[in-house]
Parts: C-alpha cells; sequence; structure tokens
DNA sequence: GCCACCATGTTTGGATCCAATTATCCATTT
DNA sequence: AAATGGATAATTGGATCCAAACATGGTGGC
C-alpha cells in the first residue's frame, strides 16, 4: 500500500516482493505451499533479509502467512474465505462505481467500451479474458481517484485470483459473461450513483456465485492441488 | 493480517511493530512526521531489522509510508484521504451488519447494550467514550466471524483514530451521540440484513460529516500540529 | 507396527557491519 | 540577504554471521 512508487531501479525487496507475488496471484504456487526465503534469494541473486521484508509486506496484505519461527506459506483459502473477499470486494467496488459514476465522462464510458470489447474477442481465452476483465474493473475503480480504495480493491481481487485461474482453466470460459459488463458502463451512464453501485454489487455477487459452488466442489471431492 | 498471533514472548518485530503503531494509532506522532528506526531500536532495545520489518508492515497497512532512500513518515492525511476512509468503512461496517443482523443472538444484543451503556456513562469523557465505542464496533463487527472483514474495518479504523481524538480533544465531546448506537442495536435486533446495513453506514457516513468539516476548517485556519 | 527420543540438518530471527544515499551544516558567491 | 556548492554526518538498504528453533530421519523400546 505504498503509493510512492515508480522506482526505476527496483529495490531488492520489491524484487523479492514482486516475485513472489507473481507467483502467488498466478496460481504457480498452491496455498498452503511454504515459501522458503534462501531460495528466492538465490533466485534473486539477493540477501535473505529482502526476502523477509518482502514477506512480512505480503503478510500484511493476507497473501502469504508468516507463522513465528516456522517460515511463511501461501495463504491458503477456504471456499468461505473466498466469498467472503468477494463480499468485500462487491462492497468496496459498489462504493467506487458510486462514485465513478458521479464522475466519469464520456472518454471514460468510451474506453471502457473499449475494453469490454477486447473481453468480447477474448471469449474464446479464458486467461486473457480474465486479464482483460482485470484491467477493465481497474480502469472502472480508478475513475473515482480514490487511491486507498483502488488499492484494496486490487489487493482483494489479487487474493482471489488464483481461484479465478483455476475456474477458468478448469471450465475453460470465463466465470461471467461480457455482456454483464456492458451492463455495468449502461448503469455508469446514468450518472446515478445508487444505480450504479447496485449493479456494480450484483454483477460480484453474481460471479461468485459460480466459482464458490467450483471450490466447495472440488473441495468436497478432495481434488489434489491448488 | 497474520492471523496468526497470541505469541506468548513476543518477537522484536512485533515489539516494534506494537511500540510504532500505539504512537501513532494515539496521536502521538504526527503525520509526515519520519520515524528513524535506529532510535526505535534503541528505546527498545533491539537491532533496527525488525524495526524495518516492522515499518514495512506498517506501510502495508497505510499507517506509515517508506520512501526509498529516505526513510518512513507517519502517513498524513488530508480531509479527503479522511473522508475516503470513512465511506470505505461505511461500506465495510455495512456489510459486516448486514451479516451480523442474521446471525445475533440476544446474547450479542445484551452485550452490546451493555457497552451503550458503557458509552453513555462516559459521554463527559471524550477519550474514554472513543475506547468503548471502539469496543463497541469491534465487537459488532465480530458478530459474522469474518476475520478479514473485522481485520480491513480495523485498520480503517486505527487509521483515523487520530482524527477522532484530536477531533475529540479540541471540542471535548464525541462526534456522535450514544443514542445512535442504540438505533444500531434496534437495528440489528430486526434480524433484517438490509436495513442493518443501511443504518451502520448512514451511522458512519453521519460521523464523518463532523470529523470532515472539522478537519477542513483546521487546514483552511491553517493551524499548526497534527 | 507404533511411539518416543535423540541426533543432525535446515531454517529462522535478528545482530552487526559495510557501502550507498540523503540530510545537514558551513563557507563562498551573487 | 539569498542562493549555491562542498564537506561531513546521519540514515538507509542489505549482506553476512550467529544462536535459537524447528523439521526430518534413524533407533530403540513396547
Amino acid at each position: 500500500m505504498s503509493f510512492i512508487d515508480g522506482d526505476a531501479q527496483q529495490s531488492a525487496q520489491q524484487q523479492a516482493y514482486r516475485y513472489i507475488r507473481d507467483q502467488i496471484v498466478g496460481g504457480a504456487i498452491p496455498g498452503g505451499t511454504k515459501i522458503v526465503p534462501s531460495e528466492i534469494a538465490e533466485v534473486l541473486g539477493i540477501s535473505r533479509m529482502p526476502v523477509r521484508e518482502a514477506l512480512v509486506q505480503l503478510d500484511a496484505e493476507g497473501l502469504v502467512t508468516n507463522r513465528p519461527n516456522r517460515g511463511a506459506i501461501v495463504t491458503p483459502l477456504k471456499p468461505e474465505d473466498v466469498e467472503e473477499l468477494f463480499q468485500m470486494r462487491a462492497a468496496l467496488e459498489g462504493l467506487a462505481a458510486r462514485h465513478a459514476a458521479v464522475k466519469c465522462t464520456e472518454m471514460h464510458l468510451h474506453e471502457l467500451e473499449i475494453m469490454a470489447g477486447r473481453m468480447d474477442r477474448a471469449a474464446d481465452d479464458a486467461q486473457l479474458w480474465l486479464r482483460h476483465h482485470d484491467e477493465f474493473h481497474d480502469y472502472m475503480c480508478s475513475i473515482p481517484g480514490r487511491a486507498r480504495l483502488l488499492a484494496e480493491i486490487r489487493r482483494i481481487r489479487a487474493s482471489v485470483h488464483p481461484y479465478l485461474l483455476l475456474y477458468n482453466r478448469v471450465y475453460d470460459r470465463p466465470e461471467m459473461e461480457g455482456a454483464e459488463h456492458r451492463a455495468l458502463i449502461d448503469a455508469l451512464r446514468t450518472k446515478n450513483g445508487t444505480l450504479a453501485e447496485r449493479a456494480v454489487s450484483h454483477h460480484i455477487d453474481t460471479a461468485a456465485v459460480s466459482v464458490i459452488a467450483f471450490l466447495r466442489q472440488r473441495n468436497g471431492t478432495k481434488v489434489a492441488g491448488l
């Protein structure tokens, strides 16, 4: 949550943070996996201390869980944890949408239409669709210009990202159709904050249903893996 | 956001984290103040590394802002920052209240009544009132048993705490009357999640109005201090 | 076969040190 | 008086080392 970035030459800590975060968010390290600082340090050619600091940051963000004297693990999420995060996201993105409806210009709406089009065009590639989906929501939530709100929304979205990736990989389709995003744009276009908030919250709640059901089914069948 | 606590023997990092956090949240260090790790290390009789790690955690939580090569400062908040945090809090506590309304028992409601009574009895002592107020909201938001939601709400509340302290100190009264909290209890008692959510959001939005106005007035008059 | 104990190896927390960067102070110039 | 430049002091990032804690594997007893 540091707002000071753009450091052309990345510090060792940021390198480590980025490396570990990208692995987790990209689903490459399953929940529960232990992260050994000396291994990361060796891969990156740095010492352990900046890796440790990166793990402190990632712990504060919820992506890893540091256990005293026993090291850090990738935070494992149960279906109800994912549900909780989706609900927090719905509340916060709803808030962002409320303000975005008041503030957005034709330019913003046009940009969102372009992004929705990109999502449509990626409908056969679930991973690409998810990337465009993230960009769409990022852009929409950045319209109010509230850095803390945006940062928190992004943090939550990152937390559940591996599970969306998994969903998309298993079903080879996104958990939500592109048309739904056009409905969000239409809601913003009304300039009615309450309506936009409701539309976005509902959108996220709806997406959550499929993902949570998937995770519950998966946990029930005790399939090994993430 | 580490859920693993209860460490009987606190690590050096936790000591440092607690020490710095308590100073900031208690309003003892104004926004913008530089935090020098070696000074904290000396006070606590530890080395600089755990203090640095504590600062990474506090940065991730938004209480401090680490600047590359220039050290950490207590995050300064402008009135609009405080407003943003209040709105995020309203969204998240509203969500917590929605679930609390469904889950709460007579015991929960009774406990909340006791806490509201405590607040009433502390009406002449704004600092004590604020403490009881925090306890009330903490308890209410813990009812749903959603650890991440509660942690985030507490984090946001901690961020704005120094400003509430300042408000209370200047006016020697809390920014909200005790009766309002009874209305929240009544809303929970209906078992209607939507109604409880609205009541809590509104409650926080209302509190925010006085505090933001105070901060804006203070910034306008350029009074020195926090 | 199971469990408890012990030895060994690995990892962790953090203390200390060093090089790089920034802040501060003082002298000189405009 | 204000601005600039250079020297010095303070602080920062992180590398390295050490002691403590934990994980793992082997052995002996039941």
